[in-house]
RNA sequence: GGGCGAAUGGCGGAACUGGUAGACGCGCACGACUCAAAAUCGUGUUUCGUAAGAAGUGAGAGUUCGAUUCUCUCUUCGCCCA
């Protein structure tokens, strides 16, 4: 029998579906619609396996979704603005725009190999100016509407490369490439005002269904909702300091306070502005970083002042106040009270600095209660604080403490957000230029909507230092309105990009706005987004803030939540290999000879380390293209969702491959033989067994589609593969026979599209191919398996008509020597009868 | 430290609302074909036991006629936040 070419015959459908456009969507208002999108690609070069998963798990369910009749949006972009671009053009001496261009051609030829089902027609490229000119309109209505702001805040700052960096490129507190201490310095920056929808970002979570909790759970947790009080210390000092302002969630921990902490940032910073060792002081704080983790794990340092403040709740109680790295302006009101014997962070400093620890909250009524090393944060009861005495903290002490500091006007209950406004300046070339310009005043010009798209301007090289597009001075400057202004010479965050480009693929060639209302109406929002769970939380809750901008104060837009469905699926591993002197070796420079690993061309032992993720790196990678090229996309395919649920990891592995490809050889065997049984031509037989089989199975692949259980769907093509083998010998007439084996096709037709086309094509059905109806009829039994049980221990499965009663079972378990056994001389006690289920007899 | 989740053969993993634990695949073993090998096909494969049978889903308890599934305690691992 002829073997299956795949080679030929992938190209052959691929082919077709190019030229009849098949994918190819618009708006139906007559049909139902299924936006299925899946995360897209930052172009790095080549493909990985990631995407391969990725887009097969999309490409199943869009395919399942139009065998079902909905019209499908299944579209494709790039993310093709960012830093490696910059990086790849400094490398190579080119322009990033070359770079990614290139890489975005290849990916493309590459994703098309997989056979996937998207509308290329749609394809966008957030680099694309046609793509960038709507951002910066976005950008300006969203300025007109007040949610964008500029404001002095903090970067990681390399001194070496004066530039600014990303918090991943910086590595144990020095930049990544030139090693220099990283410090913090002030900029200019642009934000969007996010944290103006923190309670509704928080709270329409709730209203998505269909996200995966954890998702939900890390966001709420990002949100970080608290409630807590605004406190007022009055301040015992010779300055005109009248007074501190702090927020905290710990209200009922005031009598423990034996310091205040302001951030240097602090407004009453300014009257130490002049001393020497402020100066000193606040030039150390500038070398810990700006992420929350760096700080709490960064020594904890303070400078001492000469105020005292007065503890609100007893004014005898006067405390030393301090500066504090620890405290950022930028977080609640760049002031805490410190409460040691409560509070790892403020008894470090407590130590340090020798300060009072006095406890306030002890366990049950524990009178022997002290603190030692490690602050009490449980439960328990107050103490040490008069007529706070014995509440139960924390559902007693919190809102009475609360009641009493509003009652006396010394503080006011008030809700805390942790997120914080999105920064969204970056000091980089590639990425979309903020529509900005500033007067000779320094005020912000918004660039004239006539003058957009602001392209950036064409270059040969990248300058290893500080801003590029800061150096192109005939660039910057720019006349609005007959007044000479200077361009904004930051770009937009490259998260940007990515948070509305699922309203541009709805009509990506619109040209007067980022998309059209009427088809944005239609296809929006997204019913599955697929990706990576990495993006759980900034990426996602980006494009809900975007959505959430749009439609404030927006009379037309009435999105608030961009993704109805979301996926998040796993990565995908291989096992690790290092040789004798432990560096990383690649599978193929490996050889496997009796189950144990060589380099190859050599004797030298491989140590088999564990199965990670696959990375460059750790040189664990696979090239799909390879694979492809050796096994089809078909196998491929069919491999990368048969071994793991998609949501959990996958190991990669050469013999799970193979087995894919021998697989699909294996049905194209049955093919064959399933082709001459038809044409055998057999008498008619009223044996229902295949359209069992048939129905059985779309009824499990259906079930299996729509819960993700991806890994089920090629367990089940193997079963019924062993199924047909069998039955097929049946002599089945040849109308039954193509009817089943029709519908049989169309159901592995998401999974494995090309080998189901040819297969389809060779049984020459002329009808419009749609996901088949399950006759439930059929699947109706009408022999039982009874589960016998003596004392709830399974002896023996009867198989019995259906609706046989108690009285009959017990009967023929009476019959049957075996089971009768269990009964001879024994009382029995109860018996428990599940109707066609299970009989479990009690004996004494 | 807090939150979330997971733990099932040699391995990846099945088991829908508690009702045949181990589907399906990999690997392994044996057999067929072959001079031989590869490929292919067939059979077997949780453990102990020749067998009848017994034990068995990270550990321990509980609820139940019956627990991989529900509850509690613990252990280990993963992810997120600090």
């Amino acid at each position: 029998m002829e073997r299956y070419n795949f080679k030929e015959i992938e190209l052959k459908w691929q082919k077709v579906w190019k030229d009849n456009k098949t994918f190819s969507t618009k708006v139906d208002k007559n049909k139902k619609k299924f936006y299925c999108l899946e995360m897209f690609p930052y172009p790095s070069g080549k493909i990985h396996m990631g995407h391969v998963r990725n887009y097969t798990i999309g490409d199943v369910l869009a395919r399942y979704k139009t065998l079902q009749d909905y019209n499908v949006l299944h579209p494709m972009g790039w993310d093709s603005f960012g830093m490696p671009a910059e990086n790849a053009a400094r490398q190579n001496k080119l322009d990033p725009k070359t770079w990614t261009e290139k890489n975005i051609s290849v990916m493309k030829t590459q994703l098309k190999k997989l056979g996937l089902s998207i509308d290329w027609d749609k394809e966008i490229s957030t680099c694309s100016p046609d793509y960038y000119k709507h951002q910066q309109e976005f950008f300006l209505e969203l300025y007109d509407k007040g949610l964008v702001y500029r404001k002095e805040s903090y970067v990681n700052w390399d001194p070496i490369d004066k530039t600014v960096l990303a918090n991943e490129q910086v590595i144990d507190g020095k930049g990544w490439r030139s090693g220099a201490i990283v410090e913090r310095k002030k900029l200019n920056q642009w934000f969007f005002k996010i944290t103006e929808f923190s309670k509704e970002l928080l709270e329409s979570l709730d209203t998505l269904k269909e996200w995966p909790n954890k998702v939900k759970v890390m966001q709420k947790n990002w949100i970080g909702k608290s409630y807590g009080c605004e406190i007022k210390f009055k301040i015992h000092s010779e300055k005109k300091i009248n007074e501190i302002k702090c927020y905290t969630t710990r209200p009922d921990t005031l009598f423990g306070m034996s310091f205040l902490a302001v951030s240097v940032d602090h407004p009453i910073a300014k009257f130490y502005a002049n001393d020497p060792e402020f100066i000193k002081f606040k030039k150390e704080c500038s070398k810990t970083g700006t992420t929350e983790e760096s700080i709490a794990a960064a020594d904890k340092l303070g400078f001492k002042t000469d105020l005292l403040a007065i503890n609100p709740l007893d004014e005898n109680i006067k405390v030393p106040i301090y500066f504090a790295n620890f405290v950022l302006m930028e977080y609640g009101l760049g002031a805490v009270f410190g409460c040691p014997a409560h509070d790892q962070r403020d008894l470090d400093f407590a130590k340090k600095y020798n300060l009072k620890v006095t406890p306030v909250v002890r366990p049950e009524k524990d009178k022997n209660f002290s603190i030692k090393d490690k602050a009490f944060t449980d439960p328990g009861y107050l103490f040490n604080s008069k007529f706070l005495d014995n509440l139960k903290v924390p559902e007693e002490s919190i809102p009475e403490t609360i009641n009493y500091l509003e009652k006396n006007n010394i503080g006011q209950k008030k809700t805390n957000y942790r997120l914080k406004d999105w920064g969204i300046s970056r000091q980089r070339y590639w990425g979309c230029p903020i529509p900005i310009a500033y007067d000779e005043d320094n005020n912000p010009v918004k660039i004239p909507k006539d003058m957009l798209p602001v392209q950036l301007p064409k270059i040969k090289q990248l300058s290893s230092t500080g801003n590029p597009l800061d150096k192109i001075t005939e660039w910057k400057n720019i006349i609005i309105d007959g007044k000479k202004c200077t361009r904004e010479t930051d770009t937009l965050d490259t998260f940007v990009d990515s948070s509305w480009y699922f309203l541009r693929f709805c009509s990506p060639h619109n040209n007067d706005y980022g998309f059209n209302s009427e088809e944005v109406k239609y296809w929006m929002p997204v019913d599955q987004y697929i990706g990576g769970v990495e993006h759980a939380i900034l990426h996602l809750l980006y494009s809900r803030f975007f959505m959430h901008a749009l439609s404030y104060e927006n009379n037309s837009f009435h999105i608030k939540e961009p993704f109805n469905g979301l996926f998040t699926q796993g990565m995908v591993c291989h096992e690790t290999y290092k040789d004798k002197n432990n560096n990383w070796v690649s599978p193929d420079e490996i050889v496997t000879i009796d189950g144990k690993k060589f380099l190859k061309n050599s004797e030298e032992p491989i140590k088999v380390g564990p199965s990670e993720s696959m990375s460059k790196s750790k040189k664990n990678t696979i090239d799909p293209e390879k694979i492809i090229k050796d096994y089809g996309a078909d196998s491929v395919r069919l491999f990368i969702l048969s071994d793991s649920p998609p949501e959990k990891d996958v190991q990669w592995s050469n013999e799970g491959i193979k087995s894919a490809y021998k697989f699909i050889q294996k049905l194209w065997v049955l093919n064959q033989k399933i082709i001459q049984e038809i044409e055998a031509n057999h008498p008619s037989n009223s044996n229902n067994d295949l359209e069992k089989i048939t129905n059985k199975f779309i009824k499990e692949i259906t079930h299996n589609i729509e819960n993700f259980s991806y890994n089920k769907i090629v367990a089940n093509f193997h079963e019924a593969y062993t199924a047909l083998n069998k039955i097929i010998l049946n002599k089945i007439e040849k109308e039954k026979l193509v009817e089943n084996y029709k519908k049989i096709l169309i159901a592995i037709n998401p999974v494995i599209p090309h080998f189901s086309n040819e297969c389809i094509e060779m049984i020459n059905i002329n009808e419009k191919i749609l996901w088949p109806k399950i006759n439930k009829k059929i699947l109706l039994e009408d022999n039982i398996k009874f589960i016998i049980q003596f004392n709830g221990k399974t002896r023996k499965i009867l198989v019995s008509k259906k609706n046989t009663s108690e009285d009959m079972l017990l009967t023929k378990i009476k019959e049957d020597d075996k089971l009768n056994g269990y009964l001879v001389n024994k009382e029995i006690k109860k018996k428990i009868f599940i109707p066609n289920k299970l009989i479990n007899i009690i004996t004494a």
